[in-house]
DNA sequence: AGCACGCCGACT
DNA sequence: GTCGGCGTGCTC
């Protein structure tokens, strides 16, 4: 409805869509006054949308061209964003070329953005059912047994996907009414209690209970109550009495029916920890010293590397910057790469901080991120410490002390997928600013780029250089596989020195972790034939097989359908598994070894909240005498029993068509082998390989990072990478071939015109469809000197006049800032 | 991103 | 003739 005295007060909100824009609504006065920037309004948006909105800008400046629109409703109370926040996902939004709205999404637990729905509901009205057609009288008669529909319940009941015209005419003739509903995601957890009704004070007790001298069950239910109400004096929950009485909820109820008892619900944390709290270990002196030389410089630089090698104790340290950090009342944020792999670390900070440490990762449920969520903001005494991954940076912190950036050299802390494409430890390093905390990053093996801002002193640098305990470091064998092969030595994807060290080990009593890398290396079935492979019809690649549910599958897009038997081509049985993953290897491994018990560590393997930490604590408790996994095996895990650790080949990560693979490989070599002997013996690691002499296996022989590190900088230098160089990646999508190309080439030529010979491409990705969308991709390389700035306008010119050719507007255009 | 509006093919 | 496809443009 249109006001009579033209409001002056407007808001501009954020909306969680990504339109570059922000958009303004008009507000009274009252609600002026009572709106805070970070607050959630309700919002309509077009016709029949309505969107949770943020409150961005309150001013009295009336919109051009356009009449403003009414907000619809305030959703809080008090800001649930604050201004430390609205400043990094601004930062974040100009940095990594993306929508506030991108942000908005990402940053919020979903639960937090309303969900609404149009409810469907019978006019009583209406009578004359001759007015309908078959479809309407279906909704029509559907109604007459259900008091409300929702529209997908419309789809179904007519089996078509557009009803919103049928629905349209439907009201025209005033058969039905539309509501629109919006309702709040989050629901507190209530825990039922109980408690005696009021009207039964001492003097009529004894009435009551002879009352129930007929229901004995009753009775003993009541009588369980007494003792429990006398014994702990504190409100009694209905599960409680439950088990005390050993009665069942339906003789509760029945008490509560007769009004003895009453109900009663009191809201509850869903994140409780209970547990022992211990003191924080000593620290060796190696230790103590990182420790004073982080402080110190802390003193002069807000980012400190901490560079220690694997089993260090790197995490000793931080729980005493943690302690310390606590101890000035400030709060602490410890980013970890993919949190579910590391129970064991959560479980240490736990003993040491009990209570304080909140951890917040995508495994949680919403319901859970929003409690997180709202103890942070409330600055609780249950989130002084948070434990999360990349998201967790953009929890409402309002007094940061500390940034632990753990693991910092872990791609994982890159998005790619959806916008915002951020890189949460260079965000972490903003986000450090803007609350004037400190930033410390570890690593056994920092990335190249990290070491190279130590270097020139950007940041501080701290190494340990000793192990904990004093083990040494593994001896690590490099293994020949082409000589192997040539001697005919393998035995399947074993050399006979690695079968030969896994003995050994076992028959040591101890235990083996093998690792092979990359899961879409995993087999491919080809016809022996005609060299066919089945194919992802959605994807350019070829699908692989999974053994575990015998099917062949697509990487990319999900795609799966049953094994075939016979090869699609030209009908041929002869078909073949090619390469090798992960579960052959298991297979082999059960072959060559019948007697022990392996375990398998992957995707498909550790699905679910609690995958991975039932597969890690089987191999804890020794259930399991080798593991052979993935990537995901040399992060952070602790197993004290391991004295082997085999890398059946190296080659393919090496061989990686990437100008980082080097320095991957050798992270990734070091880490696992990082899982060798932790705690009293020194432990082995064998390598396969067929080309031993390459310069980053030699380097992890030999535990030469720092050779790894000049050598790899001279090469980023040479040939115009990061660090020197930026990198913005431009990708095109779109489900007609001829498109994309065309609009890649206009593109390519429009970004050489202004960037000259610091473009690459356009060029056709090694998976060049997926999801039926064909893919071009350009690189753009910023050299040292020229403003990222001016780079950045530059680069959104030229997408919107790209995006104002008609031919063009179709395709997805997707912009990737430091896309490494 | 949705979603409505609008213009063309294949079905009753 | 209509239903339903998706190209186009807009949303405060």
């Amino acid at each position: 409805m249109p006001s009579i005295i033209s409001s002056i007060h407007y808001v501009n909100v954020i909306l969680p869509i990504p339109l570059p824009k922000l958009f303004t609504y008009s507000i009274t006065e009252a609600e002026a006054e009572f709106l805070q920037k970070g607050m959630r309004v309700a919002v309509e948006f077009g016709k029949s949308k309505i969107y949770t909105a943020l409150v961005f800008e309150i001013h009295t400046t009336a919109p051009n061209g356009y009449e403003a629109k009414e907000i619809h409703q305030i959703l809080d109370e008090k800001p649930i964003v604050n201004s430390k926040q609205l400043s990094l996902w601004q930062w974040m939004s100009d940095y990594y070329m993306c929508t506030l709205g991108d942000i908005y999404r990402a940053a919020l637990p979903s639960a937090f953005l309303l969900e609404s729905e149009t409810a469907i509901l019978k006019n009583e009205l209406f009578t004359d059912e001759t007015v309908l057609t078959n479809d309407e009288f279906l909704v029509f008669e559907a109604l007459g047994y259900q008091s409300e529909l929702n529209v997908n319940q419309v789809i179904d009941i007519v089996g078509k996907k557009t009803v919103l015209p049928l629905l349209k005419s439907m009201l025209e003739k005033e058969v039905i009414l539309i509501k629109e509903r919006i309702y709040e995601q989050y629901k507190p957890k209530l825990i039922k209690y109980i408690r005696l009704e009021t009207k039964y004070n001492s003097d009529k007790l004894q009435d009551l209970l002879e009352s129930l001298n007929k229901a004995k069950k009753q009775r003993e239910a009541l009588l369980a109550y007494f003792q429990l109400d006398v014994s702990s004096k504190k409100p009694i929950k209905v599960t409680e009495l439950e088990k005390h009485s050993g009665t069942s909820s339906a003789v509760i109820k029945a008490l509560v029916e007769k009004g003895v008892f009453e109900y009663y619900f009191i809201q509850t944390d869903r994140i409780n920890f209970d547990g022992a709290v211990s003191n924080l270990k000593r620290l060796n002196e190696f230790q103590l010293k990182a420790l004073s030389e982080i402080e110190e410089s802390f003193q002069h630089k807000s980012v400190t590397l901490l560079h220690g090698i694997t089993s260090s104790g790197k995490t000793e340290v931080y729980a005493e910057l943690i302690k310390k950090t606590l101890g000035a009342g400030k709060q602490v944020l410890y980013l970890l790469p993919e949190i579910a792999l590391t129970t064991q670390l959560v479980e240490r900070l736990e003993t040491y901080f009990g209570g304080s440490v909140a951890v917040f990762h995508s495994k949680y449920s919403m319901n859970e991120r929003v409690e997180v969520w709202n103890n942070v903001l409330e600055n609780k005494p249950k989130a002084q410490i948070v434990l999360g991954a990349r998201s967790s940076l953009f929890l409402p912190f309002s007094n940061l002390g500390l940034i632990v950036v753990d693991e910092e050299h872990e791609t994982s802390y890159k998005q790619f997928d959806p916008a915002p494409r951020y890189h949460a430890r260079d965000s972490a390093i903003v986000l450090g600013n803007i609350h004037q905390a400190k930033v410390l990053l570890g690593s056994a093996t920092p990335s190249i780029e990290s070491y190279q801002n130590a270097k020139e002193a950007k940041y501080g640098l701290v190494n340990i250089n000793r192990r904990h305990g004093n083990v040494l470091l593994p001896e690590i064998e490099l293994v020949d596989i082409k000589e192997k092969h040539r001697k005919k030595r393998m035995t399947g994807h074993f050399s006979d020195r690695l079968l030969q060290l896994i003995r050994e080990t076992l028959d040591a009593k101890e235990q083996v972790i093998l690792f092979q890398n990359r899961r879409g290396f995993s087999p491919i079935v080809e016809c022996g034939t005609c060299g066919i492979a089945p194919e992802c019809p959605n994807c350019d690649v070829s699908l692989t097989y999974h053994k575990f549910k015998n099917e062949l599958r697509c990487h990319y897009c999900g795609y799966h359908k049953a094994m075939i038997n016979t090869c699609g081509a030209c009908g041929s049985e002869n078909l073949s598994n090619k390469g090798f993953g992960t579960e052959q290897i298991e297979l082999e491994l059960k072959e060559l070894f019948p007697n022990i018990a392996v375990g398998r560590m992957d995707l498909d393997t550790t699905r679910g909240k609690y995958g991975y930490q039932k597969i890690i604590s089987k191999f804890q408790s020794q259930e399991i005498d080798v593991l052979v996994g993935t990537q995901m095996l040399s992060k952070g895990l602790d197993f004290s029993n391991v004295t082997l650790v085999g890398v059946l080949n190296a080659d393919n990560m090496l061989n990686f068509p990437d100008f980082r693979a080097h320095e991957r490989t050798f992270h990734m070599m070091v880490q696992v082998s990082g899982r060798s002997g932790r705690s009293k013996k020194q432990g082995r690691v064998a390598i396969q390989s067929f080309n031993p002499y390459h310069q980053i296996l030699q380097q992890v022989s030999t535990n030469s990072y720092e050779e790894m590190f000049s050598e790899q900088l001279q090469e980023r230098w040479q040939y115009h990478y990061p660090p020197y160089y930026r990198i913005i990646k431009i990708t095109l999508k779109h489900r007609d071939y001829q498109k994309v190309d065309a609009g890649a080439i206009w593109l390519g030529k429009s970004l050489v015109n202004i960037f000259k010979e610091n473009i690459l491409g356009p060029s056709v990705p090694s998976v060049s469809r997926v999801r039926n969308e064909y893919i071009r991709t350009l690189v753009l390389k910023i050299p040292p000197k020229q403003s990222l700035k001016t780079t950045k306008e530059n680069i959104t010119r030229i997408k919107n006049i790209f995006q104002a050719v008609k031919d063009f507007r179709p395709i997805k255009f997707i912009v990737d800032v430091d896309n490494y």
